[in-house]
DNA sequence: GTTCCTGCAAAAGGTTTGCAAGTAC
DNA sequence: GTACTTGCAAACCTTTTGCAGGAAC
């Protein structure tokens, strides 16, 4: 699933720089959804010197040139997805995980609203909110 | 739509107090989706002395007593409904307003994910991004 | 060599918190 | 009279910005 970054940064005007590289490698590896912190934080081992703003600008970037979706399930800070296909997501309530929802198909549902709107239609996200099955385990 | 605020405020213990009302009554006679400081500012004229913190704390308890739904659509800051029925949203990335999309039946995609998913789902938030008809019209 | 990028620190913007005075009940 | 609420100001947290030094090309 991963892309040529390299090549799509460049083709844009865009420099490659290894703090890119290296944050849009870890997105593209993880199925975490990770804040900028966190990916700050499993950076910090290897790039000791990188800085969350360096975070923060690399991600405009890669969701400007479309290898990364921003995510924003209702909490305090954005998530980041370097899958960018339309698929819905679900945060648990009680640990705060987000996961991807798989094998929903989400196109009917879409084509249904794109027909009865007067809006251009460009993108959209489709959240759950619920407890995972840790969390109920956990509970009961 | 307007519910019976002061029996379900009181029901739950929390007072009843003219700001409380006030904002209530506000956000159910309005389909813009206000933030926060959107009800403050509209308040303003009526209750020059009311402040954002009670804003925020009031919008707290009515999302608690299920009065209120808090809504995300990838903006800075939260936005508040007082129609708690799941309906989606959509959001023009031109001028920044949030709608209702009327005439949705999200059900049969719900139940979908709902059998589809090891959560037990309590919730859930559609939104939509594009361009509405006047932005629509305003650039071509 | 030029242009763009990084990292730092400071600023910004939205939201929360602590607390003393005030209000609901 | 008690318990909760308000409004203010300060704190907080995430994100953005300005800028000097550094890296990509």
């Amino acid at each position: 699933m991963e892309l040529n970054v390299t090549a799509m940064l460049r083709d844009k005007g865009f420099k490659v720089t290894p703090q890119r590289l290296a944050i849009y490698h870890m997105l593209a590896s993880t199925k975490s959804h990770p804040s900028a912190e966190m990916v700050f934080n499993e950076l910090q081992p290897v790039y000791p010197t990188m800085s969350l703003a360096t975070v923060y600008k690399t991600m405009e970037i890669l969701e400007e040139i479309g290898l990364v979706q921003v995510l924003n399930a209702g909490e305090d800070s954005f998530r980041y997805d370097a899958n960018t296909s339309c698929h819905p997501h679900i945060r648990c309530l009680c640990c705060g995980k987000v996961e991807d929802l798989e094998g929903i198909n989400s196109e009917a549902f879409v084509k249904n609203v794109e027909k009865s709107t007067p809006y251009r239609i460009t993108g959209q996200q489709f959240y759950f909110y619920g407890t995972c099955p840790k969390c109920q385990a956990n509970v009961s």
